[in-house]
DNA sequence: CCAACTTGGTGATGGAGATCACACACACCT
DNA sequence: AGGTGTGTGTGATCTCCATCACCAAGTTGG
C-alpha cells in the first residue's frame, strides 16, 4: 500500500540505487527488509528523545533536521537531501534521536529497522562500512556546521556563509547563481541562530548593496565575491 | 623512543581491553596492527584541514578537541576522555580533520592506520560494528554540545549547564561536587563561545551567590540546584 | 469576497556581552 | 632580589542584535 505510492516523476530512483555500489546480494537483502514510504510536508520521520527505530534513507525530497530548546526556539542543523541516512547515529548506540526530522518536501523515505540494521552490519561488513560512510558524513557536516554557527563573529556573517554555502551545493547546476530558496525568513534564522528580524534586515541590506537580488522565491546571487568578503572580516 | 616513557601507574589499562568486547581472534589481529605512543602535554594527535592518516583511541589522559576561526579565535568542542576513539569520521570518510586534538595531559594513544581500519571493517563485521559504536557516541556527544551552545540565550545559562554536565560526568566518585578543573577561564570561554572577562565575571557572580566555591585548582559545588535554576530560566 | 493567517518589512529601545585598559597574584627562572 | 609569563579580577565603553510594536502584502479557505 504505503510502497508504492505516487512516485515523483522527475526522480525514478529505484529502490537499489540508494544502496550505492554495494554487492548485488547484500542489495537484494536489503530489498526485502527496507520499506520505503511517501511522506508529505510537514510530516515527522521521528523527533528529538524519541527511541530510536532504526535508519532513514532519503530517497527524495528535503528533510529539516533541528533541534529545539526547551523555550520553544528551534534550531535547524541542516537541510537533508536524496541519499543521506538519518537516524544512524542514535540506532547504532541504541540512545535517543538527538534531533527532529521533518519532510520540507514530500518525501520518499526507506526505512530499516534497527534490529536488521544491527544484524547487517555484523554479518556483511562491506554494508557496516557504507552505513559507516553516511555517518561519518553526517558527522562531518555537523562539524562544519558548528564551526560556521560558532566562529562567526556576527550575524551578517553567518548568513553570508549560508549563502555561499548553498551556492556550493549548487556547483554543477546550469546557472549556479540563480536557486529556489524554500525557506522563510523565520527558517533561516533558526539556521543561523538569529531572529526573524535580523534576517530580514540583513536581507534587505545585501539586496542595497547588490549583492543579491529576489525574484519571487528565487535568490540570484550577483556579486559572489562582496559576499565572500563579509566572510572572516 | 617516545613508544615506552613513563606510563602513568595509575592507569595500567592494557592494550587489548580498549578493544571492549569484541571476539579475541579480532583483539589479537588488531594488537599487531596498531601502535601506543604516549604523547606530552600539548602534542597535537592532528590538526583541522589535515588528510586523515587513521584511528586514535585514547588509553589514558585528556585530548582537548577545537577548531579553530580564520580570526584565531578558538571553539573547543569537547575534552575527550580515556575509551574515546578520535578522527573516526575522517578516516571512514577519507576527508580531512574536522577538529584539532591535543593532548591536555600527559596521554596514551593507540592508533590504526586507515587502511588497516578500512581492511578490518571489511572483513569484520563485530569490528566495523563495534568502530560505528564509537563513531555514533562522538556524533551524540556533538549534537548536545552544540544544542548546549546554541539554544541557551545568556552566558551564564552556558556556563552554568557547563558546570553541571561535569557534575554529571562524575557521578559515581566519592564526593561529586568537588572536582579538579584543569582549564584556565580563557579555555572554559572556548568551551562556551564567551570571551574569558565573561567567564571571571560569571564566576564570581556565581561564588557571590553561593553556588560555588574554589579552593585553589579544586572547584566545588555547593548549590547544584541554584546553578540548575539558572537553566532554561 | 472578505476573514484569518502567514510572511516580509521597518522603527525604537534596551541589554547582554565583547572589547580595551588596567592592576594584581603567583609561578618559574637565571 | 628582580624579570617574565601566565592566569585572574574589575571598571568603562560601545556595538550588535533581540525584542516589541506595528503595518503591508500575499494566500488560504470558508
Amino acid at each position: 500500500m504505503a510502497t508504492q505510492p505516487m512516485r515523483p516523476p522527475q526522480k525514478p530512483r529505484t529502490a537499489q540505487s540508494i544502496f550505492g555500489d554495494l554487492p548485488p546480494a547484500i542489495v537484494r537483502e536489503l530489498e526485502t527488509i527496507s520499506l520505503t514510504n511517501h511522506y508529505p510536508t510537514g510530516a515527522v520521520l521521528f523527533s528529538e528523545g524519541m527511541a530510536p527505530r532504526g535508519v532513514y534513507l532519503v530517497q527524495s525530497g528535503l528533510v529539516k533536521l533541528s533541534v529545539c530548546a526547551s523555550d520553544g526556539r528551534t534550531l535547524i542543523l541542516r537541510i537533508a537531501h536524496a541519499g543521506e541516512a538519518l537516524g544512524v547515529a542514535s540506532t547504532i548506540g541504541s540512545r535517543d534521536y538527538e534531533v527532529t526530522a521533518e519532510a520540507q518536501q514530500p518525501c520518499d523515505i526507506t526505512f530499516i529497522r534497527q534490529s536488521d540494521v544491527l544484524r547487517m552490519m555484523r554479518v556483511h561488513g562491506e554494508f557496516a562500512l557504507w552505513i559507516t560512510q553516511l555517518l561519518s558524513r553526517d558527522y562531518n557536516f555537523t562539524c562544519r556546521e558548528i564551526r560556521t554557527l560558532m566562529l562567526s563573529g556576527s550575524a551578517s556573517e553567518k548568513l553570508a556563509r549560508l549563502l555561499v554555502g548553498w551556492l556550493d551545493d549548487r556547483t554543477g547546476c546550469p546557472n549556479p547563481t540563480r536557486m529556489k530558496v524554500p525557506l522563510t525568513h523565520e527558517e533561516i534564522g533558526q539556521m543561523i541562530g538569529t531572529s526573524r528580524e535580523t534576517v530580514t534586515r540583513l536581507m534587505a541590506g545585501f539586496r542595497k548593496q547588490r549583492m543579491i537580488e529576489q525574484e519571487g522565491a528565487t535568490l540570484v546571487v550577483s556579486n559572489r565575491m562582496a559576499l565572500e568578503s563579509l566572510i572572516t572580516a
